[in-house]
DNA sequence: TTCATTTGCGGCAAAAAGGCAGAAATAGCC
DNA sequence: GGCTATTTCTGCCTTTTTGCCGCAAATGAA
């Protein structure tokens, strides 16, 4: 749908869940690591560094407040999406744990389409076109709340890849960015593409741009001139 | 900023959560009072005739809904927010809570975190009605108290989730609106639309206004042409 | 200069996204 | 209740975007 794919880690002791919720997420694009336990879940999140983290509230060793607390205290983790998995029977022992700052929580048995849903709704939540800023460089500007660049007033639109391209060279102008670089920002760490294919955007993006703004660096990368 | 101290009337049973909540809405600035069930609930709505009644579906001396309707069947709660608070998880309950004339519900156990969010969300919504000011585009003037949209002087009427469709693209002229984004403020954060809905909205507010003004931005969202 | 490597380019094919029509579901209304 | 308007879904179709191939051109080192 936009972007690239949205990390998310689950933690459940029950496999049934884990399976049933991670196939429903990765049908909406998300990109599901699984944990089973609690501490499974704190190893997994420190190294993935997931956008969003649904926990189990009653799971073996550690327990998903518990979790949620430790990872709250880490700077790291202050903007991690959270969502509770609750079983309606805990009820009033759990509001207090529930205090521990998840952003929502789902209550079981669970609707895969209440969770996504949920899901979803958090992540628009957060995802704003208003928080990213334009960018402007000499004569051109780079619009991402518009969608356009802008040369010397005259308006272009790039499709998506192309203009998420010049975004990210444009962010640093000057600054060399290595094809590996480029490929996990621009395309996502998992997608796998040949290599010829930066090349190919690249030059459509000096196509339709018309202004030579981007330069090549041999065996390196590319870089948008200051 | 804000005029007075909204205020807030909430009904439950457990006065572990009439305090909790009480106590955290509050520190949000609002004027908060209690009732520990149905009837108490009824009494003090009229008494303090509160901007937002918070009720627990399950009460001794008339349920949640019961209150509900009462109040709904009064000229002078038409317009007070209602929010349910629902032990259960299952979509059906919920959605007859909505349709009994409720604003929003929440799912217990309570995430103070959600609920005032929600919260907050609901003033919002009710506030922006209020500064819902008429657009002008070129020819086009958007007109949301008369709910209509004048092209070169003819009138035309846009069914409801057309207009605000409209509207909301209209009301930032240029700004492309992601798909969710759109999701999220003419549908709302819990509805569970699919994605053609959207494209099918657009294609018909194209049509009925005769005039090319929403472009669409593949990959990303739509924009109103400025 | 020559060779090895990297990048540019045109065109083509696959995939994704969105448009569209008609049907089903839902809400409103008399 | 039935009727109408609105909203949503489903499936198919068109367009756009994206990725890749082969080859040419460029670059740089030996």
């Amino acid at each position: 749908m936009e972007g690239k794919a949205k990390k998310i880690l689950i933690a459940d002791d029950e496999p049934d869940i884990l399976e049933i919720v991670s196939y429903n997420l990765q049908k909406e694009g998300y990109e599901v690591y699984t944990a089973k336990d609690g501490n499974e879940a704190l190893e997994k999140a420190r190294l993935l560094n997931p956008d969003l983290i649904i926990l189990d509230i009653m799971m073996p060793r550690k327990t998903g407040v518990e979790v949620c607390e430790i990872l709250r205290s880490q700077p790291a983790f202050q903007n991690t999406l959270i969502i509770f998995l609750t079983a309606m029977s805990d009820e009033a022992s759990q509001i207090k744990g529930l205090e521990t700052g998840a952003d929502d929580y789902v209550n079981k048995p669970i609707s895969t389409k209440v969770l996504i849903s949920r899901v979803n709704a958090l992540f628009r939540r957060v995802n704003h076109k208003d928080t990213e800023k334009s960018i402007r460089i000499g004569d051109i500007i780079i619009d991402p709340v518009k969608f356009l660049v802008n040369i010397k007033g005259e308006e272009m639109i790039l499709a998506k890849k192309e203009f998420e391209l010049v975004y990210l060279l444009a962010s640093r102008p000057g600054r060399v960015f290595l094809r590996n670089e480029i490929l996990s920002q621009v395309w996502g760490n998992d997608v796998i593409v040949g290599d010829r294919t930066i090349d190919v955007h690249i030059r459509k993006v000096r196509q339709k741009l018309g202004v030579d703004c981007i330069t090549t660096v041999k065996g390196v990368g590319y870089k948008f001139d200051a």
